[in-house]
DNA sequence: CCCCAAATGAAAATGAGTCTCAATTTAATT
DNA sequence: AATTAAATTGAGACTCATTTTCATTTGGGG
């Protein structure tokens, strides 16, 4: 949750891979970090447009595949064929809840349940790197139509 | 399991909706019966055009959507960039292991998993329809790599 | 300050999936 | 068997998210 401690992870990555620190990817990341939930490459690149018109397009999609390669945001599929970034701390992810009416998106996360999927796993030989689990119904205001 | 209830079910569906049955619809259907665990429509029109090479991309495409309208199929994404149908038998459902090493996909079932998503949905007041759990890892064979 | 690899932006390219439309086929009816 | 209206098909055009290309600009070590 601390911003400049993401922000100084990131710019470590940069140098570790030899990359540069600039500019554009200072602004789309305090962009991105500024709130968003589960932004989609366009939706970053609205927002990010609205303080320097002249990012690009491009600039955005590889910016945010850096952001996934260094661990502070992941890819998500929602089914509605835009990927989604959602920014992540280290030890700390969640689970969906997802409206199939409405659209609205709950997050949540349940220890137990982690702990089975690691059992399963374990059963089959697999050693879990990362997990999504999506749960697709009617919330509640939904369930009166 | 058995192919010609689900065939029989799909010609059902078929004339509930006031569609027709044609000879593609059911050579897809067969091809899509064969075998193929998560086959994306590339694959299953590849397979049909090597028996029936007049068969467009469209018709596979629009198939494959009337499968999974029906309940025969249900659509899967692995994050690929390519939708996978996979057959379902109607009370039969599994999740997966994913092995970001070799792409090898091991399916699983586990009750108690699901019960604790029913309780959780539950707890934010939702009403779940259907769900989605991959687990990304490695497989035992590529944990020496 | 110089240099060059890396980064950028604009536009073209890609690729999965959808749509259009003229020609064909189905199935219900004469 | 012939008729017919509606559904289907195949080919190719199209969409839309994302990626690539490439000429130009920029970061930062020497």
């Amino acid at each position: 949750m601390d911003k400049s401690k993401i922000k100084d992870d990131f710019r470590s990555f940069l140098v570790e891979k030899g990359l540069k620190s600039t500019r554009q990817r200072e602004e789309i990341l305090d962009e991105f970090l500024r709130d968003g939930a589960h932004l989609s490459a366009e939706d970053l690149y609205m927002r990010v447009r609205s303080n320097n018109p002249r990012i690009g397009y491009a600039t955005v999609y590889r910016t945010l595949k850096l952001f996934a390669e260094c661990g502070i945001a992941e890819q998500r599929q929602f089914g509605d064929g835009q990927t989604r970034y959602e920014s992540t701390t280290v030890d700390e992810h969640h689970d969906h809840l997802i409206c199939t009416c409405c659209g609205k998106i709950v997050e949540f996360e349940d220890p137990e349940i982690e702990h089975l999927q690691e059992k399963v796993a374990a059963a089959h030989g697999f050693i879990i790197e990362r997990h999504r689990l999506n749960l697709f119904g009617r919330c509640r205001d939904c369930q009166a139509s």
